[in-house]
RNA sequence: GCCCCCAUCGUCUAGUGGUCUAGGACGUCAGCCUUUCAAGCUGGAAACAGCGAUUCGAAUUCGCUUGGGGGCACCA
């Protein structure tokens, strides 16, 4: 089959590219390079009202961030297109016209006023709400009379009173609907556009679709699909509902439950190889334990068979611990490519620019492994570029192992004096600091093993535990009490800034 | 209200009648490592929605109930 598979990515610029419509992309593409097939993209802007300027740029740049690359569709065209359906309305036009003339649709004219009174009336009575067919069967001199009043008709579906419709899903087995649950659908608007059903339709057959991978949520219109092709004579395309990506309370996932555009994770510094991977496993998995995988794995491992029936929860938690995976498998140089842009948009102004590379160079494998998204990572080191460090006084203290309960009483305020009771050995603080000065100023070489061989001993000199030394030290040279390892840290700092810093930190403790 | 879909740890899932006292991963808890934080390692708690039926035997098959979701536009 593999020549034969001709897959779809069919979304509408309505807005930013929905995390959900991009694991439909992603299934199809993994589906189409699975097989050796076409990955089609084509834009379905059949709505005037809710066209979102930028939207179609933002879809593709989403779909080349995560190496989503298609072989027919907007910017590579092809032999099917034109790929945007607002470039094909006369196809949709002629098709709408073929089926009135066959029997299979006709022309209504009633207001939307009137649509919308009844459909608040059955709803009221508890009706299932739907078009009451009024216009299915006018007569000659009705529609005269009607087209004369000026009114714009559309163009709405015959479908059939009764009977069963039904069709294989590969992914749910045998779907069947009653034809009677199905209402009189709109084909073509009074605008002259075609509704999703009718351009859908066509265009999938007009550009030989061999498979539609869809969200569950367009199950419930399949029947009329079905309808659609049969009226047109057309072959049915193999149908596959996916399971739907939903938020946290189950629901479809939508902007309350965070961010929901591909685009907002790439900014936040997602890395794509780590989306793709996650978002592969959202609805489909191969086997008990295989989780990280590359395009190259997933794309020789996908498969219909193996994706599942159950909505899935979009779960943050564990997106961010893969993408904490993927970053610690880069290399430094990879890494510090990615990481520049971030420092460069969140370090305070006061850093001048550009951002050097060599000494960023020096800090990634400090970072590396304390980093879920790139994002964080000005956080993280901004001690490494900033001049002067804000912090608490009481953190020094902190830094020496003060207590959880005594910090609470604590309180301090940034920028003011702590003058409560010390812990145990803080008064140590300002004579290790002291020494420490002394030590590190006579140091010969400020490398990571020199600093240690100093450092180390000097505890034992002033009578603190190493953590109680160290920690004071990490507190003076970085401003906070958790940092990458102070050896190292000091060494990428240099003597010069640490002995400032030390400096700085004594004169706050007096 | 009507139609359709779904149902294994909190979450993502493995499981296609016996190998399941249900496996893995995230998260969580404990311990180890350790100069803090991470990372890493080890261990723990944690699930087959309920009820019937089929069967020697059911997480796996069938039915019902319950629960959840989706759809019911001149939106996609």
């Amino acid at each position: 089959m593999s020549d034969l598979v001709r897959v779809r990515f069919a979304p509408s610029p309505t807005g930013m590219p929905h995390v959900g419509n991009i694991r439909t992309a992603l299934f199809n593409w993994l589906f189409a390079r699975h097989h050796g097939g076409s990955f089609i993209v084509r834009i379905e802007d059949t709505d005037v009202t809710r066209r979102v300027e930028g939207a179609v740029e933002a879809i593709l740049d989403s779909l080349r961030w995560l190496g989503l690359d298609w072989d027919e569709g907007p910017e590579v065209g092809g032999d099917y297109g034109p790929y945007l359906q607002s470039q094909r309305l006369e196809i949709y036009r002629a098709a709408a016209e073929r089926l009135v003339k066959q029997g299979d649709a006709y022309l209504c004219y009633c207001p939307l006023e009137r649509l919308e009174e009844m459909r608040r009336e059955q709803v009221k009575k508890k009706q299932p709400p739907g078009y009451d067919r009024r216009c299915r069967a006018l007569t000659e001199k009705e529609r005269a009379e009607l087209e004369a009043q000026g009114i714009t008709p559309v163009v709405r579906f015959k479908t059939p009173l009764e009977g069963q419709i039904r069709f294989q899903d590969l992914i749910r087995g045998e779907v069947v609907f009653e034809a009677a649950t199905i209402d009189d659908f709109v084909l073509l608007k009074s605008d002259g556009y075609p509704t999703y059903h009718l351009a859908n339709v066509v265009d999938d057959h007009l550009m030989k679709i061999s498979h539609v991978l869809r969200a569950d949520e367009w199950l419930s219109s399949t029947p009329r699909h079905i309808l659609l092709y049969k009226a047109l004579g057309y072959e049915p395309p193999e149908f596959a509902h996916l399971p739907m990506i939903l938020g946290s309370d189950r629901s479809k996932l939508s902007k309350r439950h965070g961010a929901t555009s591909v685009i907002e994770y790439r900014d936040k510094g997602y890395l794509p190889e780590a989306v793709v991977n996650f978002l592969a496993l959202l609805g489909w998995s191969l086997d008990d334990k295989t989780e990280i995988m590359g395009r190259d794995e997933l794309v020789r491992n996908f498969s219909i068979e193996r994706i599942s029936k159950t909505g899935a929860i979009f779960s943050q938690e564990k997106l961010g611990w893969m993408n904490g995976v993927y970053m610690r498998r880069l290399s430094t140089e990879e890494l510090v490519e990615q990481v520049v842009p971030f420092l460069d948009s969140g370090l305070p102004q006061t850093v001048k620019r550009p951002i050097s590379r060599d000494y960023v160079r020096l800090i990634v494998p400090l970072t590396q492994e304390r980093m879920r998204i790139l994002s964080e990572v000005s956080e993280l080191a901004d001690f490494f570029f900033v001049d002067e460090l804000d912090y608490r006084s009481v953190d020094l203290y902190l830094g020496m192992g003060l207590g959880a309960d005594e910090q609470r009483l604590l309180e301090v305020k940034p920028g003011e004096r702590y003058t409560g009771p010390l812990p145990y050995g803080a008064e140590k603080a300002p004579i290790a600091l002291r020494t420490a000065l002394e030590k590190l100023q006579a140091l010969p070489s400020f490398d990571a093993p020199s600093l240690e061989s100093v450092l180390r001993p000097l505890a034992a000199e002033l009578g603190l535990k190493t953590g109680e030394l160290f920690g004071l030290l990490r507190v003076a040279v970085t401003g906070r009490t958790a940092a990458p390892p102070l050896f190292q840290t000091m060494a990428v700092l240099g003597r010069e800034r640490c002995l400032r810093r030390i400096g700085a930190a004594l004169a706050r403790l007096k």
